[in-house]
DNA sequence: TTTGATACTGAAATCGATTTCACTTACAGG
DNA sequence: CCTGTAAGTGAAATCGATTTCAGTATCAAA
C-alpha cells in the first residue's frame, strides 16, 4: 500500500493524500473525509524511508556506546530514549564493544544522512575522532568526556573524586590507597587520579606509589589490584575509581580475612544500582547518568532545530553517598578507649 | 556530495559509479580507477536512506525492549548487536518503559519499511499484540516469552525454578516461601510460580498461601514482600523469582536481625552480574541472556535471507549456581550435634 | 566479410513519499 | 458585472540512489 493506491481508492491525487496526512495545505472537507476513510480502512502507514529521503530528515539519532550491557551506558541510553520519544525520534544504537576503530566506522556510517544527530559516549578520544567528527556537519554531543569543540555532557569528576578523598581523610585515614584505570580514558583514568594526588598533597599526606594500582574496568581487576596493594603496603583505606573495582577490592579483602571497613575502608565511584545493598553498603558517589542522557538528547534536538552546532559544556550534578564501607577512625578510637 | 557529482567529476554516468561502488556489472579498468580516485579524494559516502528506498532493504532491525536500563535487557541487546555487526545491520531500539501501548505503537511504526525484522522482548503479550504482529509480514522473533505462531527464544523457566526448589528441598527445608510477580508476565509471573507449587506437591510438602508474596520487579518490593512473609509465617527458606527480589528480601532479613542463610535461606533467579559478590553470595540460576540475543538475531537474519517467516521454539541453556545464600539444614544439624 | 558473443556504457525508469506550480473555482467588494 | 483574493486540486519535479534496457565497441570464429 503506497500513497498512490490510497489516492486511487479515494479518488484524489497523491498530493491530496499527502496533504491530509501531514495536515497542511488546503483540502476540501469531503475529500479529506474520503481520504481519511480509506486510510482508516486499509490501515495505511506511510513508508518512513521514502519520507526521510524527501524530507532530508530521518527522525533518528545515532547513539554510539562503548558497551551497552553496562550500567552506565544503559542508564544514559535510557535517558536518551526518554527525551527522544518526546521529539518523536528513534535511536540507532551502535555498540563498539570498546574498539576505537569501530567508533570511527560508526561515526562515518551514521552520518551518511542516516541520522540527524549523534550522541557519543566517548572513552578515549583520539585526534582522528575529533577531526572526523568536526567534519560531519550534523550535531554531535559527547557524553562522559569533555571534548574540545563539541558540546560535552560531563560530571565534575575532579570534584567528585576530591570530595570522596576529603571524606576519607576526614575519617582520619592517612594511608590511602588508590585503584585506577588506564589514563587513555581521561575522565576516569586521569582526572580522578589527579584529584586523589592533589588532595593528598593539599592535606600534607605523602603519595605512596606502592599504594596505587592500575587495572581495567572489571571486578576481577579490582580484586587483583587490591591483592597487589596488600603485598606492597598497608593502606587503611582505598578509593577505587569505579564501584566494580571497589567491589572486587572488598571481595579480595574478605578473602584475606580482613573486615571492611573495620580493617580496611573501601570507597567506590559511580553508585551502581546494587551498591547500597552490599555489605557493607558501599560509600561512593552517585552520578546522574540518566540525566546525562536526557541533557545530551536535549542538546542534540536543540541543535537540530536551530540547524547549527554549538559547543557548550554541561556539568551534571553528583552526590556523595556516605554509607558503611568507609570507617571513621576517630570514632573507632573513641569506642576502643572506653 | 551525491552520486551524480561523483559521476561528473569522474567523467562517467551515475550508473557506472554505482557499478563500481557495488562491484557488479562491467566497468572498464580505467574508468573504475578514475571513479575510485574521485571517491577517495572527496570521501564520498552514499546516502543510506536513498539506498534503502531503492533496494527495499534498510539493513536495520528493530529491537523492542521493556526497559533498556535493566541488566537482562542490556545483555540481550548486547548479544543482538554482536551478530548484527556480522551481518552489517544496525539496530533501532525502542524502549517502551513497560508501557504496553508503546509496544503496539512501535511494532506498527518500525514495520513501515523502516526495518527488515524485529526482535521483541515481550513481557505481557496480549491478543492485540499477536494479531498485529502476525499481520506484519516482516520477521519477528520474541525473546523471553513463548508466543504462539512466532519464533520464540526462551529459557526453560519451569525447569530452572524446579531445580532451584529441588535444591532447597534437598537442603532439608520444609517451610519454603515464595516471592513472585504479577502473572501477566507469564514466564516470570506464572511459570516460575507453577514450578514452585508443583515441586512442593510432588515432594509431599503443603503449599502455604501465607508464605507466598507477589510484588513487582523492584528491590524494594522484595523487601516489602519478605517483611509481609515474616509477619504471616515462619519460612526457613524463600525463593524469589528474580535476583533483585531476592536481594531486597535479604536486606529485609538483615534489618530484622536475621542471618542469611543461618536463620533464613534465600534463593534468586537470574544471576545478576553482582550476585556472586554479595554476602552471602547469592544462590540463583544463570540465564544466558546474551546468548538469547544472539540466537534471536540469527533467527531474524535467517528469516530475512530466506524471505519467509517460521515459528521455531529455541530453549537456551541455564545453569544453577549454588553459592552461599541457601543453607543445608542437614549439615547444620550435624554440626550442632557435635 | 559476416556473425555472434562479450565487454562496456549511459539515458531513463524506479523506489514512495512531498511540494511547487499552474490552474480552476467561489465569492466578497467595488 | 468585473476583479482580486482565497480555497482547492493535480501533474510533475524532486530527494539520491539502483537497474533495466538499448545501444556501441571489440574480437574470435566461420
Amino acid at each position: 500500500m503506497k500513497i498512490k493506491d490510497i489516492a486511487k481508492l479515494a479518488g484524489v491525487s497523491p498530493a491530496t493524500v499527502s496533504r491530509v496526512m501531514n495536515n497542511n495545505g488546503y483540502v476540501k472537507h469531503d475529500k479529506r473525509q474520503a481520504v481519511e476513510k480509506v486510510i482508516r480502512e486499509v490501515g495505511y502507514q506511510p513508508n518512513e524511508i521514502a519520507k526521510s529521503l524527501k524530507n532530508q530528515k530521518s527522525h533518528m539519532i545515532g547513539v554510539i556506546v562503548p558497551k551497552i550491557s553496562t550500567e552506565t551506558a544503559s542508564r544514559v541510553v535510557d535517558g536518551i530514549t526518554e527525551v527522544a520519544k518526546q521529539h518523536n525520534y528513534q535511536l540507532i544504537i551502535a555498540n563498539t564493544n570498546l574498539q576505537i576503530e569501530e567508533e570511527i566506522k560508526y561515526l562515518k556510517f551514521l552520518s551518511n544522512k542516516l541520522v540527524d544527530g549523534i550522541i557519543m559516549m566517548a572513552t578515549e578520544v583520539t585526534a582522528e575522532h575529533k577531526k572526523l567528527a568536526q567534519s560531519l556537519a550534523i550535531p554531535i554531543v559527547m557524553v562522559g568526556q569533555q571534548v574540545e569543540g563539541f558540546t560535552s555532557i560531563v560530571h565534575d569528576d575532579y570534584r567528585a573524586a576530591k570530595l570522596m578523598i576529603d571524606h576519607i581523610i576526614a575519617c582520619g585515614h592517612k594511608n590511602i590507597g588508590f585503584i585506577g584505570v588506564d589514563p587513555k580514558d581521561v575522565a576516569v583514568g586521569q582526572v580522578r587520579k589527579q584529584a586523589y594526588i592533589d588532595r593528598l598533597h593539599e592535606a600534607g599526606l605523602s603519595v605512596d606509589l606502592d599504594l596505587i594500582g592500575i587495572g581495567d574496568f572489571s571486578i576481577e581487576s579490582g580484586y587483583k589490584q587490591m591483592e597487589a596493594l596488600l603485598t606492597r603496603g598497608k593502606p587503611t583505606a582505598v578509593m577505587a575509581v569505579t564501584d566494580h573495582l571497589a567491589i572486587g577490592a572488598i571481595h579480595c579483602l574478605h578473602d584475606h580475612g580482613l573486615s571492611v571497613p573495620n580493617d580496611v575502608s573501601v570507597a567506590g565511584l559511580g553508585d551502581v544500582k546494587l551498591a547500597k545493598y552490599f555489605s557493607p553498603p558501599l560509600t561512593t558517589v552517585h552520578y546522574g547518568f540518566k540525566t546525562s542522557g536526557m541533557v545530551a538528547a536535549e542538546h542534540v534536538f536543540d541543535m537540530i532545530k536551530q540547524n547549527q552546532v554549538d559547543s557548550d559544556k554541561v556539568v551534571i550534578d553528583f552526590e556523595v553517598k556516605i554509607r558503611k564501607s568507609v570507617a571513621n577512625l576517630k570514632t573507632m578510637r573513641d569506642l576502643q578507649s572506653l
